[in-house]
DNA sequence: CCCCCCCC
């Protein structure tokens, strides 16, 4: 097999003259040393005539060295290029995409006896000339021209930075420039025009996404762009996401040119355009290092106690410091979808908490080990537990971001945040019965007589133990499964179960507890069964049947440790009536950890309350 | 060409 490498394509490509697809073959190659970044690969070229080391290869590619395709001696075929000159006039051409037509084996070694490409003197002048005929020509047409590279050497990416200045808009020409170099700002894109170029932030990057449905299935990701006139939404299928996923990161600014536009679909999308973006083949995504003129992301902070005053489903932007995190959990949709979840507790300097829940990849990949300040921009506000926070699609998720409100955030945290006695604005789920609570003081279950109907009531309360009975708090139970009848010891090493009509060498303690209740206002004694008397003494039936019988100072110390604990009780109430005397039974049902928030509203609720009735 | 914004 032979080739012919394309002769004059090295000058061609270096003064920017049109040159078609020409075929080089690569003499050398080597990895630009850069501590950020993916790495940077340079390319010593030969068209057989000339050699040149001013190619750098754009990262997509990066798959060809790295998989020891791309080798010197190799012939290459470039299918795109774009030749950026740096500020000192010298110039790189970016190789956007190329194939490798014959292996090195098979070239064999060098091909002709190419001399370097003199890129001085006499060059220097033919290239000055040439951008002033450029610059000359475009004052007849209504663009921005590219003209001059501010390249900055401390990072190769910035090789490929660049800055345009404007030439104002004269007279429109038929004649379209040669290439896609027309500058225009996305507010004046439109579907009718082809040959443009946007400069424009990556303001949110999607995941990627699959799809499948009758007209087929694919993958995508989408991501949107800004700049100083406006936004607008790009989306990349199958090919394109191969292409262009990790090349695309948030915040940075890009040249972007040959998309296609269509009409946007105002009905998933809040971004203030008619229009948005499709990449195709030939689409261009170019990184741009000067960022200079093009809008950062701007967030609209809400401090989290702010957030009760603002309306449901609003849009807002929220930052904090995630205190604690849930693990990440997965659900299903109600359209039976899975999906995974992580509600975060974020706080900020107001003291106050919100709950904010993250899906998908989100939840998954956050870690909240260290305590992160999250930054949320576009999380919608939910009265779910009072006030709390979901991300959606387009919220963009920022850990620890570098802004000024981050490190204020963190400095307040580090040093005093971490103790304050913060309030959530989220209230907890009530586990269980999931029942509205009654809540009621201890007063009021008198006062009311609630219990005193044909049916029990139930009420919740935050009160306080004031005394455990040790006596009779455990007892033998049948060891069968879903039997806690209280055994008959036989006195002979065997144990009576009445209701399981059997003998049984073994037993299983259960707990049967009396304990005195008080809130500020009454007190009360209630019965707790063996699982909330469990919760109440923070012991296992188990483990106190045996200090009992062999640690009694531990066993009193379990119920010294109860006493004067405050939790929220979830209670039965019923008037039972033995040998014609009646009096209120008062059941545990549910013991829960007292929410302050709650607390604190309630106990001012019967402040007021009481104040009134004196 | 997708278009999901979810759960308690």
């Amino acid at each position: 097999m032979t080739v012919t490498l394309t002769q004059g394509a090295i000058e061609a490509l270096y003064t920017g003259s049109e040159v078609n697809s020409p075929v080089l073959q690569l003499l050398n190659i080597r990895q630009i040393p850069n501590t950020s970044g993916p790495p940077r690969f340079r390319l010593m070229m030969s068209d057989g005539q000339h050699s040149l080391s001013s190619f750098l290869l754009a990262t997509q590619l990066n798959n060809l060295p790295e998989e020891n395709l791309l080798v010197p001696n190799c012939v290459c075929i470039l299918k795109k290029t774009i030749t950026n000159s740096l500020s000192d006039d010298r110039r790189v051409v970016i190789v956007m995409d190329m194939e490798i037509l014959q292996s090195a084996e098979e070239t064999g070694g060098k091909i002709g006896n190419p001399t370097p490409y003199s890129t001085g003197g006499i060059m220097f002048l033919k290239c000055a000339c040439l951008k002033i005929e450029t610059l000359i020509k475009s004052l007849c047409k209504p663009l921005v021209l590219f003209i001059q590279f501010a390249a900055k050497a401390s990072s190769p990416q910035n090789l490929v930075s660049s800055t345009f200045i404007s030439a104002s808009p004269m007279k429109a020409s038929s004649t379209s420039p040669s290439s896609s170099t027309k500058l225009i700002s996305i507010s004046h894109l439109n579907p009718y025009q082809s040959k443009w170029t946007v400069r424009a932030r990556v303001s949110h990057k999607s995941s990627i996404r699959t799809w499948s449905n009758s007209k087929g299935e694919g993958k995508l990701f989408s991501f949107d762009i800004v700049d100083e006139s406006g936004e607008i939404k790009i989306t990349a299928f199958n090919n394109e996401v191969d292409r262009f996923f990790s090349l695309v990161e948030q915040g940075k600014v890009y040249y972007i040119s040959k998309a296609t536009l269509k009409v946007a679909n105002k009905q998933f999308s809040t971004l203030k355009n008619d229009y948005e973006m499709t990449l195709h083949a030939h689409s261009s995504v170019v990184p741009c290092g000067d960022s200079q003129g093009i809008p950062t992301m701007h967030c609209d902070f809400v401090p989290i106690a702010e957030l009760e005053n603002r309306d449901k489903d609003a849009i807002i932007d929220v930052i904090g410091v995630c205190k604690s995190a849930e693990d990440v959990s997965r659900i299903t949709t109600k359209t039976s979808r899975e999906v995974s979840k992580r509600a975060l507790n974020l706080i900020d300097t107001t003291g106050k908490v919100v709950t904010v829940t993250l899906w998908g990849e989100e939840a998954e990949k956050f870690d909240g080990s260290a305590q992160p300040v999250v930054a949320i921009k576009g999380a919608r506000l939910s009265d779910f537990g009072g006030r709390s926070l979901s991300a959606l699609f387009s919220s963009t998720i920022m850990i620890n971001p570098d802004i000024p409100e981050a490190f204020r955030l963190r400095a307040w945290y580090d040093h005093k945040g971490y103790a304050v006695d913060s309030q959530s604005l989220t209230e907890k789920k009530s586990v269980g019965s999931g029942a509205k609570m009654n809540w009621k003081t201890l007063s009021d279950v008198k006062n009311e007589h609630l219990g005193h109907g044909e049916k029990a009531d139930y009420f919740s309360c935050v009160a306080t133990v004031l005394y455990i009975r040790k006596e009779n708090c455990l007892y033998q139970a049948c060891p069968s499964a879903d039997c806690y009848k209280k055994l008959i010891d036989q006195q002979n090493g065997f144990y009576r179960c009445e209701k399981c009509n059997r003998e049984f060498p073994n037993f299983k303690y259960r707990l049967l507890l009396s304990a005195n209740l008080a809130d500020f206002g009454d007190n009360q004694w209630v019965t707790c069964f063996h699982e909330t008397a469990e919760v109440l003494l923070g012991q296992s039936a188990e483990t106190l049947g045996q200090l009992r019988d062999t640690d009694e100072a531990a066993f009193d110390e379990v119920f010294q440790k109860a006493n004067y604990t405050t939790h929220v009780f979830k209670n039965r109430v019923k008037l039972e009536t033995y040998n014609d005397e009646s009096r209120v039974k008062v059941t545990v049902m549910e013991l829960q950890p007292v929410d302050h928030r709650e607390y604190s509203r309630r106990l001012l609720s019967n402040i007021r309350k009481l104040a009134c009735s004196q």
